[in-house]
DNA sequence: GTCTATAAGACGATAGAC
DNA sequence: GTCTATCGTCTTATAGAC
């Protein structure tokens, strides 16, 4: 893997795992062997460049992700329900949600830094975005489909949050036994 | 006031803000006019412990605060929206959410930190508690009345994170309209 | 494109006077 | 209980050799 996507790559894990101000450009560079000099030749406006590089790049792998699960599931409620067991089996694996969430991301930097505000941003909305569709070939209308998918994401994210605070999957596990209600019943 | 409670308010206001790694000592030090030398003489551990003394002090206003709307409103549906409706309101006056949230502590020391962690914890635990009893006065079965206590926190902080991505109060209003048909079906 | 060495400053924390 | 001065350490970023 050439130089810059290894860098992208062990950024983005670091990032999600201690947030940003947490790891150290030092850190990020150890984990990947290279040095200073390689890093600011790809990244001249340093870290906060690198970090929404990789919110680009995460921003992709999440809509491929859900897109698949998505294709393989019929109805809204069991593609959720499959991807928040993706989210759980994550979670259990690595005692934090690597790949999916930047809530640490989020509320960390939204405040300070406004172009990676606007690069968070995007990525909510691309992935309320790929809910909405779903919602909408099942007959949802446009204002409902899109307030759904907004719980949705809402949703997902509060119980992220609430399992790494409370060491435990059960959050994400509780939310998923209310949501089939939930969408059953605003169709 | 004296010189640790203004410590205490003003680094929790800023805390709230920012997050913790983004507020610098001095920071704080200067927006209270307090001096090192009082600061490590009130918290001997530094940093750290102030933020923890921040989280103990935020559990018992918030406690205070939810407790007195929620002997205004019978209903549980009533008061949720009455609270929301104070996030919306403290949204649109300052930019960001003080008082309620305190989501990007949690998202970048929840990891870090096993002391703010448990913090935190008790934090939510003692939200969706103060949730919890009040659904159980309306009738509620112990398990439904837990399961929507956890929904009501996550979606809730999961709406505030939203909000301060996107710069607007959209995402809360929008859970404000979809809440109650949840609370209904479930009862 | 990658390396090392170094700059310049911010950080949390400490010591000792008052 | 509060003050100032200072200590190390860590941070991001740069300069210049290869």
């Amino acid at each position: 893997m050439d130089t810059k996507s290894l860098l992208i790559d062990t950024a983005t894990t670091l990032f999600q795992q201690k947030g940003y101000k947490s790891v150290g450009l030092t850190e990020i560079l150890k984990a990947c062997n290279v040095t200073k000099g390689a890093l600011y030749h790809h990244f001249p406006n340093g870290k906060e460049e690198l970090l929404i590089t990789c919110l680009h790049g995460l921003n992709e792998v999440i809509t491929t992700d859900i897109k698949a699960i998505f294709s393989r599931h019929l109805s809204t409620k069991d593609a959720i329900l499959s991807m928040i067991d993706k989210l759980i089996l994550n979670f259990e694996k690595n005692d934090t949600i690597i790949g999916y969430t930047f809530s640490s991301i989020v509320s960390e930097m939204a405040t300070m830094s406004e172009p990676v505000r606007i690069a968070c941003s995007a990525l909510y909305e691309n992935i309320q975005n790929l809910y909405h569709e779903k919602l909408l070939t099942e007959g949802y209308s446009n204002e409902s489909a899109s307030a759904i998918a907004l719980l949705l994401t809402a949703s997902i994210e509060g119980a992220i949050m609430l399992c790494i605070t409370q060491n435990s999957a059960t959050p994400l596990k509780t939310i998923a036994t209310l949501l089939p209600s939930i969408l059953e019943v605003n169709k």
